[in-house]
DNA sequence: CGCATAGTTGAGACTATTCAAAAACCGTGG
DNA sequence: CCACGGTTTTTGAATAGTCTCAACTATGCG
């Protein structure tokens, strides 16, 4: 309902950066959330296999859709960002396959799948770019795989990095080479993969290089080319380019 | 346009698994494909990069997506099945961040983006349904995230091979315990973030506990109740039940 | 029949893990 | 303002899982 809430507003700006977005489109975005609500740092916001019938929407704070494995180990399987829909997908799955986690304390705006529907029998353009949006997860979801498939410990981490930071630009959220990322070690690891133990070795060795430090749950960049140079990082999955769609 | 081609036909019953599918939504998904077109293995179908007026659906043969990294060394991010939308995505995204290659001889037809544009306009429960087939691949990618993150070697395969198994299932390719699987043992290396080497070793292990052979491109699953098991495998994330989208 | 590709096996090396413990940090309450 | 308990980070040593390198065998195709 706010008529220009920051969280909104990210997100809105997450879409206009990959395409056109009319004022009457951004009127029907707006219009279909139906409550705003703030969930502390660590708990639940989507249960894996609930029948859902609304969709999430990040303004603040940091999420994750993470899997846990019957031994007990985590895997998270993407990092949002404010202004990303965490749950989108949800709306044609029905239920999800996995758990959506607050990594910090979030506020999030709930989305009726009747809105969403509605969106794509009058809205065509605009359910295209939620669409968009949910091929832009994929995207990321995808380069995930590389990474841990394929890249070492080190370099996966640094890519992480240079994924968040970009990420964070579009959502207003990122300086000149520093943004807030107040997550665990332990966070990181279960997201690229890893042991914490290691991962601290590996953050270590990425700030002895002068290349980057992470601390007090921010991260700073100290030389781009280089993190860029040792994550293999190619910015072209996030697909950063205004195009008709 | 041929009426009843058994591809075409794989790609409705992926859809009909999911939903109920009208004959005229049948018809206009059929009427969607401009051409189909033969190529052999190893070659690829599309490539990273160049943007795409069409997309293309895999009517026979194995496909997969995959990226390259600097040494060589080659990740699949998703193996496909006969009825698959390779790059469905490309709709959306313009151009694809990732190669699409044939694993085998494969048959594929061309959609017009044209065509699922009009279907976004004209028919939008059809377009929701192709919207779901992009998100299960997005939920198949989830899946090997976590296996390639947390999950042993052999856990990874069996994992593999039981998802393809129920996947080949929905396409009508697999019989009782059995099914053509004709790819090599480096594409497995491949798609499990794993060296050939060591696939090599954890199939003989897989088939010495007596669970599954794979052999001369084929597999038989012995004990798939024990590969399960091995594989914690959770068929939820392939959202194999019919439901109104 | 011969060549190319794919699969198999062994030995040794290396990356990341496990286990363990200490140090630093943080919010809370006295 | 400091003490306290819990969490997170840091460090070390030993281990395990997977990789690398290398060679040999089997298989399929022309």
């Amino acid at each position: 309902m706010p008529g220009d809430d920051p969280g909104i507003e990210r997100a809105l700006a997450k879409l206009r950066v990959r395409d056109v977005v009319t004022p009457e489109e951004e009127r029907v975005f707006t219009a279909s959330i139906a409550e705003t609500r703030v969930i502390a740092a660590h708990r639940q916001i989507v249960r894996s296999g609930t029948t859902l019938s609304e969709s999430t929407l990040l303004l603040d704070g940091l999420a994750c859709r993470y899997k846990d494995l019957a031994n007990g180990e985590r895997q998270i399987q993407e990092v949002h960002v404010p202004g990303d829909y965490v749950d989108l997908h949800g709306f044609l799955l029905k239920t999800l396959d996995h758990n959506v986690g607050a990594l910090t304390d979030v506020r999030i705006a709930l989305v009726p799948h009747d809105a969403l529907r509605e969106i794509t029998e009058n809205h065509p353009h605009l359910a295209r770019l939620l669409w968009f949006s949910t091929l832009l997860d994929a995207a990321i979801q995808r380069e995930r795989i590389l990474s841990i498939g394929r890249r070492n410990a080190a370099s996966r981490i640094a890519h992480l990095i240079c994924e968040l930071y970009l990420r964070m630009q579009v959502s207003g959220l990122a300086e000149e080479g520093r943004y807030a990322l107040p997550i665990t070690q332990t966070d990181i690891a279960d997201t690229c993969g890893l042991t914490p133990v290691h991962v601290n070795r590996m953050l270590r060795r990425l700030r002895g290089e002068g290349l980057m430090t992470f601390r007090g749950g921010e991260v700073v960049i100290h030389d781009w080319d280089g993190l860029v140079r040792v994550a293999e990082f190619d910015p072209t999955y996030l697909h950063l380019d205004r195009r008709p769609r």
